[in-house]
RNA sequence: GUGAGCGUGGCCCAGUGGUUAAGGCGCCUGGCUGUGGCCCAGGUGAUCGAGGGUUCGAAUCCCUCCGCUCACCCCA
């Protein structure tokens, strides 16, 4: 990749090669499967969106709002962002079709690529995927358990191995805003002992100070006053409850009163997936309850919960644990054909017993009967049906299995029957 | 936005001042006329990230820029 190369990937974003297809499709099929188990439903949103909807959502304070977002002015004028993230748009569709009229909740599974302007590094993109879910319309907290149910679920069903679910609650309206002055009183004097960053959010986002990663600042988050501690009544019920059902469902959580998470809207539940060796970026799957989001966009006061997870660190970490994935394309048959008759002949069998169901490539023309087999056992063939002047002359190919190395003549006439017994087993 | 490391053919990489930049993988061809995977031989392919400077002479030293990677921040 020298200045030979006059275009490149822009940074931040990757070519996802034919080779890493298998994992993709691995991870897509299993999170599709699981969301249809659970009676989630696909939904699939513009890749951008006015960009009000985020800032409002998302939160003004939040890194993601302030300097990660990908927004332009359309032609028309028009404030406009590429999706940073999956919830917003799915509540917007929610009220904008006037989903509150179908049966609560609404259960709904998404895939999309989603955009933010940041550094690159290991695990981390300016445009990656995300698999999510969103359950909305239902504030039991039986359906937090379903859909963290569901994240873990998800990991399983994968084969990843040696992850922790960490859970939490922060809290709503109720109750945040008195346990953030507790917060704010616990910190105030031991100000000068932390870092920078933490100071300057003290005052602004005082739940952040909990998730410093930074050494020296690690003691005062662990003794701080814990939000479950904190909560109202009717929180501390679902709460309570909701670790009940993770009870019940053998679900392996952990709590972690240091856990909040980046975006404004969540309240009550959030939780996190993540590998048990810490470093970089690791963070498989986030989500939380965002009772209030709805509300906020200017509809009815609506519940609601989910979690998204990033399709680049499953697939990370499944090629990380080297969990086995099956192949992504049955091996194909292969047809060498020698003469001008030769390949016409081999053309139209191959659309004859493609349209058979079978994977069928025809050799490159213009090389030697040898240099066609040796492409054909590069391609992975599995078989190899050779079309020359006599096959022709007596209506047979000569079928050549390419693992036993044997080879007979058989007529062309029912040679899809055949085939089909010789059924190309996955690379 | 901050910090560190690195940039040699499609990929992995040798070469740290001196003849036409070495090797491996891959790809293509051939090893007698229609046969693969092993082996052998040959071929394709690099303005050594870009620009400038030092020097008789630089891929090798210096500067600037660009890019990649990793980490911080934060998130999936």
């Amino acid at each position: 990749m020298g200045a030979t190369t006059l275009y490149k990937a822009p940074r931040g974003t990757a070519d996802i090669l034919p080779a890493e297809q298998r994992h993709w499709h691995y991870v897509e099929e299993r999170a599709v499967a699981l969301a249809r188990r659970h009676g989630y439903q696909r939904i699939d949103t513009p890749v951008f969106e006015v960009a009000g909807l985020f800032v409002r959502t998302v939160g003004q304070e939040t890194d993601i709002v302030q300097k990660e977002m990908y927004t332009f002015e359309d032609r028309g004028g028009e404030e406009m962002t590429l999706r940073p993230e999956g919830t917003a748009p799915v509540c917007r569709a929610y009220l904008e079709h006037g989903m509150h009229n179908l049966p609560q909740p609404v259960r709904l599974y998404y895939f999309c690529p989603v955009f933010r302007y940041e550094r690159p590094q290991s695990g981390r993109y300016r445009q990656h995927h995300q698999f999510g879910v969103e359950a909305l319309g239902d504030a039991d907290p039986a359906v937090d358990a379903e859909v963290i149910g569901m994240a873990w679920g998800l990991m399983q069903d994968l084969g990843l191995r040696d992850l922790s679910l960490l859970v939490n609650s922060i809290g709503d309206s109720a109750c945040r805003p008195a346990y953030l002055d507790r917060l704010r009183e616990y910190y105030a004097p031991r100000l000068e002992a932390l870092c920078p960053d933490c100071r300057a959010r003290h005052q602004r986002n005082p739940l952040r100070l909990l998730d410093c990663k930074r050494e020296s600042c690690q003691p005062y988050a662990l003794e701080a006053p814990r939000s479950a501690d904190h909560l109202c009544p009717e929180c501390q019920e679902h709460w309570q409850s909701l670790l009940g059902h993770l009870e019940i469902l053998g679900i392996p959580y952990r709590q972690d009163h240091r856990l909040v998470r980046g975006l404004d809207y969540y309240t009550r539940t959030v939780f996190e997936v993540h590998p048990q060796e810490e470093g970089g970026q690791s963070t498989i799957c986030g989500g939380g309850r965002y009772d209030g989001l709805i509300q906020e966009l200017g509809g009815p006061p609506t519940p609601g919960i989910g979690f998204a997870t990033g399709m680049e660190r499953m697939v990370l970490n499944l090629q990380r644990q080297g969990v086995a994935v099956p192949a992504e394309a049955p091996r194909p048959i292969a047809i060498a054909h020698m003469g001008p008759a030769g390949q016409r002949e081999a053309i139209r069998l191959a659309r004859r017993l493609r349209s058979a169901g079978l994977t069928v490539v025809v050799t490159p023309a213009a090389r030697s009967l040898k240099a066609q087999m040796r492409h054909a056992s590069a391609m992975g063939a599995a078989v190899t049906l050779i079309l020359g002047e006599e096959e022709i002359r007596k209506a047979e190919v000569t079928l050549r299995d390419m693992d036993a190395g044997r080879q007979e003549s058989v007529p062309v006439e029912g040679l899809e029957a055949r085939l089909a017994e010789c059924t190309p087993r996955p690379q």
